[in-house]
DNA sequence: TCTACCTTTGACCGATTAGTTAAACCAAAT
DNA sequence: ATTTGGTTTAACTAATCGGTCAAAGGTAGA
């Protein structure tokens, strides 16, 4: 028996809708794909999750929940700031390797016009920028940073360094890497070193 | 008769063509949707795009070759390579406020299994960083910026910067700016002068 | 007016798809 | 052996969607 085989049927479902929602989109996955993936019937797949809806939710939920919500938590630490930026990035480029599928799922969501699940699961959360602004505060206050940055620019810049390679891969790894597979992961696996500097050249009065 | 009632049919069809495929994605847009949107028959729709993926890789075909047909010729002008890095930034940003759409509907698809149409487009495309690279190593041999600078690594960044704050919108202006819009659209606004400060710091000596 | 050509329309078709249903399967408890 | 409960299956349905087609509308030139 296989390691597929072992696991429950829900979670093989649940396995095989992550991928076939991230290759194809919600409107073009298809059930009969998702089943096949799985190596089970299209019934139960609605045993199991009673409609596609309720089977996406499940997968969002999912992939939301890891990228989302423990965002802020390293900041929490007793680290000095710049410690804590590197923990940080090295930590959210740790869950971007091994779910690299999770930040084009989530935006392409996001950006229908019609979302009522992932409108919904933003809301709830308990992302807050709050806490990580008056850390940057306390940084101004003391000197270590410069006096004009702003938690909310930081954020998004480090956000941004992180997860548009990855989502742009489909582009960069013909465009820039000439379609080397090799290049683009060796690229990926030296991101941290880079981006801990630019963030460092940033900020640093 | 208004603007839009002037405008031949070809152009009513791809403009909401672009905002169907957009809002839903290519398997999401029904060719129903884009003929309400555009005020015309469906069976119009087959009269001047024969078939769906067509109309798409019209549509593609558009928006990717607003986005990166010409995006190197800023650097063949005779300024210094500060100056060039500017323009660059300020005209990427100018074609991602007049066309925010656009970044989400070229990644949405790219990032799919099949996508016969999105990859040859890629490829046909003159697309080439070789001359971009040449500009920045001449820049390190005059000692303008860092030696250690790479071309790939300092392209990947700056669209990083330029386009992530666009397509996160629906979740940066949540949980950032407390869904003020102002507050986001401002924000966009004022991302030039960060970014180019941002690259300065990057690669000056 | 007649003709020729381009444009537009509504009705229709075959294929696909999400979801249902009733029956079969199977293991554990009685 | 029988019952009971959760699990799995094949067959089916109703609705949707991409695409076709034949006919009608409109317009400019002969």
């Amino acid at each position: 028996m296989s390691d597929k085989e072992k696991i429950n049927t829900e979670e093989k479902i649940l396995d095989a809708a992550k991928e076939v929602f991230t290759e194809e989109g919600k409107a073009g996955a298809k059930m009969q794909m998702i089943a096949d993936r799985a190596g089970i019937n299209k019934s139960l797949l609605h045993y199991y999750y009673r409609s596609k809806d309720k089977l996406f939710a499940a997968v969002f939920k999912f992939a939301f929940g890891k990228m989302a919500s423990k965002i802020f938590t390293i900041f929490k630490s007793d680290d000095d700031f710049f410690t804590q930026l590197e923990r940080f990035v090295e930590n959210y480029l740790s869950i971007l390797l091994k779910n690299p599928f999770i930040p084009m799922f989530i935006l392409g969501e996001l950006n229908k016009k019609h979302n009522n699940i992932a409108a919904e699961l933003i809301l709830k959360s308990d992302v807050n920028i709050d806490s990580f602004a008056d850390i940057v505060q306390k940084e101004i206050q003391k000197g270590t940073i410069k006096k004009d940055i702003q938690a909310k620019n930081l954020i998004i810049n480090i956000l941004a360094l992180c997860i548009f390679p990855v989502i742009a891969k489909p582009i960069i790894e013909p465009v820039v890497f000439n379609n080397k597979t090799d290049a683009y992961k060796n690229y990926i696996k030296n991101r941290k070193d880079e981006i801990v500097e630019i963030v460092y050249n940033m900020i640093k009065v």
